[in-house]
DNA sequence: TCTGGGGTCCTAGGACCC
DNA sequence: TCTGGGGTCCTAGGACCC
């Protein structure tokens, strides 16, 4: 078995280029939620020294000075778009593994194209720039860590013009040698810095390093990421989803909440997108968490952050089930006199729906509680998110979070479809 | 002034049991 | 005063990923 790393190039920026040509051979950003840090960087942006992740204000000099266009995250976009490519990439191969909004392993096993693997790679980049306009890299290896470092090496060689099939190849001990250890899939900032202090700097010296030292420190990952630079598959080929094991939606505020009605009013609002999330994936939850917390950057001003745990007596998909116990989960842990800048809601001991088939006392109930939300859901889908809601997500949203430069939703709003004038 | 959101896995240490 | 040994399970925190 071989495997091909796709990733899109730029992803959040090359799906707002989409729709706009104007921002092409430009500096663009794209900003996170709340329009708080950087989350992606067209290749100029990148060239003028904006990092990946820093807070705005910290580029703010760079970014006047160069006339840097800056969006605000439209993740309804960017999903659909993701949607997109990873369809195209079912013609590619039977075996593709989802790993991440703007990435998949494709497994090459029955490749029909397996005597020519580079122009196989062109091929797919060229189909999903067509299929798609969003320009992606391609890396071939024998491991997915291997085809991780091989993209990472297409994407920054300009000979390899963003396509490098390095399985069987004579070039493999150099492409390792002048990867810096940090790039390693799965190396992270303090395990670099523990390998650098011991002289270990490249993804060749690693492979080279002593397996058992390895483990010893830095756990059975470190040993499984030096396996696989050495051409043994030691992390798992996911072709079928998992049944995920959490849903968390969180949000930062705009404006800091003070007032208890406020912050049951946002978390009945988390609960209602994470009830929406469970329905959608077919999913029940019997666990529920419910956090919130004071600016932890703001350390002059008083500090809190609390959460609560319930444990539900039987698994749920219902919003008004979920909201019962997240709303008197909230009041729990509300303190007055905090300013409050971030809360969510975490669901977890994760069931299929499908294998609920009845409750003990309140079945009927239960079940009519089901058609509700899957009418509730159709309604919303069809006219807006919360077109149909509970009252206590009404409260005027104070808190929402800042989003000023949003492109508009063109593929997944009426009202915001792309018009020619 | 301004600092995202959503995941997974691993380990150490405590609780508990026999 | 002396204070076993071994197993399982759970959880919090850390590290990593995008």
């Amino acid at each position: 078995m071989l495997y091909a790393l796709v990733d899109c190039n730029n992803f959040y920026v090359s799906c707002e280029r989409v729709f706009d040509p104007r921002l092409l051979g430009i500096p663009v950003i794209v900003l996170s939620n709340n329009d708080g840090c950087v989350v992606a960087r067209s290749n100029e942006a990148k060239r003028l020294g904006i990092k990946m992740g820093i807070p705005v204000f910290q580029a703010q000099r760079i970014i006047d000075a160069n006339q840097v266009r800056v969006l605000s995250s439209n993740y309804a976009l960017y999903g659909d778009m993701s949607r997109r490519v990873m369809l195209a990439l079912q013609e590619f191969s039977s075996h593709v593994e989802i790993y991440s909004v703007d990435e998949a392993f494709l497994g090459l096993e029955d490749s029909p194209r397996a005597g020519d693997l580079e122009s196989f790679g062109r091929e797919l980049k060229t189909s999903i720039y067509r299929q798609t306009g969003i320009p992606v890299s391609v890396g071939i290896a024998e491991t997915k860590t291997l085809a991780k470092l091989a993209n990472y090496i297409a994407k920054e060689s300009a000979r390899a013009g963003g396509v490098l099939d390095l399985s069987n190849s004579p070039h493999r001990d150099v492409a390792l040698e002048r990867t810096p250890v940090e790039e390693v899939w799965g190396i992270g900032r303090q395990s670099a810095k523990l390998l650098k202090a011991h002289h270990i700097d490249t993804a060749l010296k690693f492979r080279d390093s002593d397996a058992d030292w390895v483990e010893r420190h830095l756990t059975i990952s470190g040993r499984h990421v030096l396996q696989e630079l050495r051409g043994i598959p030691s992390i798992k080929f996911l072709a079928t989803a998992p049944v995920r094991k959490s849903l968390t939606v969180s949000r930062s505020f705009g404006t800091k909440i003070e007032e208890l009605e406020d912050m049951r009013s946002a978390v009945g609002q988390f609960i209602t997108r994470a009830g929406e999330k469970l329905r959608r994936h077919g999913l029940s939850a019997s666990i529920l968490t419910v956090f919130v917390a004071t600016n932890r950057f703001a350390k002059e001003t008083p500090q809190y952050s609390n959460s609560v745990t319930v444990e539900l007596s039987t698994p749920t998909d219902s919003t008004s089930e979920l909201l019962k116990h997240g709303l008197s989960a909230v009041e729990s842990i509300f303190r007055e006199h905090y300013s409050y800048k971030k809360a969510g809601v975490t669901l977890t001991g994760l069931v299929l729906s499908a294998g609920l088939n009845n409750r003990l006392f309140d079945d009927a109930q239960w079940k009519r509680s089901q058609e509700l939300a899957k009418t509730v859901d159709r309604l919303n889908s069809l006219f807006g998110q919360d077109l149909v809601h509970f009252g206590v997500v009404r409260r005027r949203k104070r808190w929402i979070s800042k989003s000023e430069q949003r492109s508009p939703r063109y593929t997944t709003c009426w009202d915001e479809l792309m018009t020619v004038p």
